[in-house]
DNA sequence: TATTGTTATACTCTATAACTATA
DNA sequence: TATAGTTATAGAGTATAACAATA
């Protein structure tokens, strides 16, 4: 019995295997290429969303990263834990927490940039500078429609 | 406060965020079009993996189709009662269970294959033919890798 | 009355451990 | 002793419900 995890031509040229084994590969590489940063990469997420733009409220934040308010919490408890983010009661509505990233947020930001920047060459290594950009410019498409 | 789901360009432009769109979406599309089928994206991976195929026993395709045997017991059951697969033990070694497609369970995938089709170019509608292509051969070699 | 942040609880999905029958 | 299938249990991740503060 062979011991490989090909699941023959059916399956392997089907859209979904093929944007679900790319999702999970780069995944795990930003996993391998984050962890020694000491962020997640859901956190970067978080860093790249407050990167270069207004303060925002929890909520909004949530809302725009697709995950609920809850999760939102524990979300910034663990940032804000590690000093890259700050909560600030908004005076304009007190009921409302001002997130916004810190120097070392900022710093933490370049560093797990560069990190994920590892992990798409990393998954991309077979394609040539050309077409890394045709990929991206087609699920951008995709991702606009 | 805007109602927008949009994280901005700094994330909407990662790769991470592209891939993980598109294959979100791509479930999502696959869940509308395969339930009057009344088959999960999983069961027509099964499927998809029996068509064409040697028989094969319960952890090989546990292994190929990457969930755990566990997971394989229920998936099995839920389409032996559907009459789209049939277990039988295998006379050279009684432990194991030998799975095969039932005529009714090819009759599915033919439908179910056609459904996931839609899915498919709804996903791309925004693509020609030949971008269609592209992508696909693309994500192959990235696959392949 | 509605909304924000928070906490506690429930639910879903998958993995781990343990059992049986076969080898 | 090891492996295939199965079942029961545990764990991670996420969503739902309920609460206090504020609007």
């Amino acid at each position: 019995m062979s011991n490989d995890r090909d699941p023959g031509p059916q399956l392997s040229r089907r859209l979904a295997y093929l944007f679900k084994h790319a999702f999970i590969e780069l995944e795990r590489l930003h996993e391998e290429h984050l962890t020694p940063v000491g962020v997640t990469a859901r956190e970067l997420g978080l860093l790249l969303f407050l990167d270069g733009r207004e303060p925002s409220s929890q909520q909004d934040a949530a809302r725009r990263l697709g995950v609920d308010r809850t999760t939102m919490v524990e979300l910034l408890d663990a940032m804000e834990h590690k000093g890259l983010v700050g909560r600030v009661t908004d005076p304009s509505d007190r009921r409302r927490n001002v997130i916004d990233l810190t120097t070392a947020g900022r710093v933490k930001l370049a560093e797990a940039r560069h990190a994920s920047d590892d992990a798409e060459r990393e998954l991309l290594a077979e394609l040539d500078d050309g077409e890394d950009a045709l990929l991206r410019s087609l699920l951008q498409r995709i991702a606009a429609n």
